[in-house]
DNA sequence: TTGGAATGTCAACAAGACTGACGTATTTTC
DNA sequence: GAAAATACGTCAGTCTTGTTGACATTCCAA
């Protein structure tokens, strides 16, 4: 079932980039990438009295504006209780609004704020800076491979979510 | 300088992987990948009281083995109280062993015992099942692309590190 | 030999995650 | 219309993991 790309590969050197050393070596390639990935935002946060959960909260709220507070829950994987501690911040620094729900009253859908947008923009744009090195540096057909093997590296419904952010704009 | 592979590229639709659009996915991607990348052994730990923190000094132990705590503070971007609270917990339950130096007494030299090189094969076997089931279903060219992009998105002090323990062993 | 640098330990604290319990408003279901 | 379910907020308490500050030991060089 779905061997994929393994057939074309004649059996001799096939799947030598399945041994356990190389897999160890993307292993560590993903914790040491994933540092420098947060790392920029990481900084600029520092000053402010927010952290990674800010950023995070943020970056989701500014790609699907009017979310609720239960959207976000999902995609954020963390508890309504962590989350809210985070929003009200927020909320009270007037960097996010909660209006609540015209059809669903209970319901609060979340905003950014002007203030809010430009934070978000310093934030990304940080973040970008790094990602767009590391894209010029790799060249397209890497990138390509990238994305690959990210996605088929997600939990299934992490993969549904983000295939849904991807395509849903 | 240093433009490397976008000028083989038609100016037309050249650079169409460099969009903020297609960066933001990249972030997401990294974002989305590292909650499944983690998922495993975190799984695991859960029972023991034990935490991400302890996985990520038991896989570097094993790793280089009579490391002292001075090269694990580097490698793992953290202070030394930090991780000497882990390395504690480790000593205390028989999973870790330091000795004193013998040329410089002021030194630890970090060992696993046969319980924790036990824990690091269950934990490392968890992580290379994920790793390899999406390696398999990628392919190797992007295996290769994957590698390529994180190592041009670590910082160059990690990216040394990283390349330090690929290539020396 | 003495003072500074390096290595590592202990103590106290903060951020951010978690669980559990409870309250309120609203919607849905019977 | 009453009861159950849903969406959200909050209080209290715990755990992991990061931080600083203070301190002991050891090494080295002036």
């Amino acid at each position: 079932m779905a061997e994929g790309h393994s057939q074309n590969i004649s059996s001799g050197q096939a799947l030598l980039y399945l041994t356990d050393e190389q897999l160890r070596q993307g292993i560590e390639a993903m914790f040491f990438a994933y540092r420098g990935f947060t790392a920029d935002p990481d900084r600029i946060l520092e000053g402010l009295s927010y952290g990674r959960a800010h950023h995070r909260a943020i970056h989701f709220i500014h790609c699907a504006p009017g979310t609720t507070v239960n959207n976000l829950l999902a995609i954020l994987g963390v508890t309504k209780q962590s989350l809210n501690r985070v929003l009200r911040t927020l909320i009270e620094d007037g960097l996010v609004k909660s209006h609540v729900g015209r059809i669903d009253k209970r319901e609060r859908h979340l905003t950014l704020t002007e203030a809010g947008e430009a934070l978000e923009q310093q934030l990304s744009d940080a973040q970008r800076a790094r990602m767009r090195d590391a894209y010029r540096k790799a060249g397209p057909e890497a990138v390509a491979g990238f994305k690959t093997v990210l996605e088929a590296m997600m939990d299934d419904d992490m993969k549904r979510a983000y295939v849904a952010l991807r395509d849903g704009r």
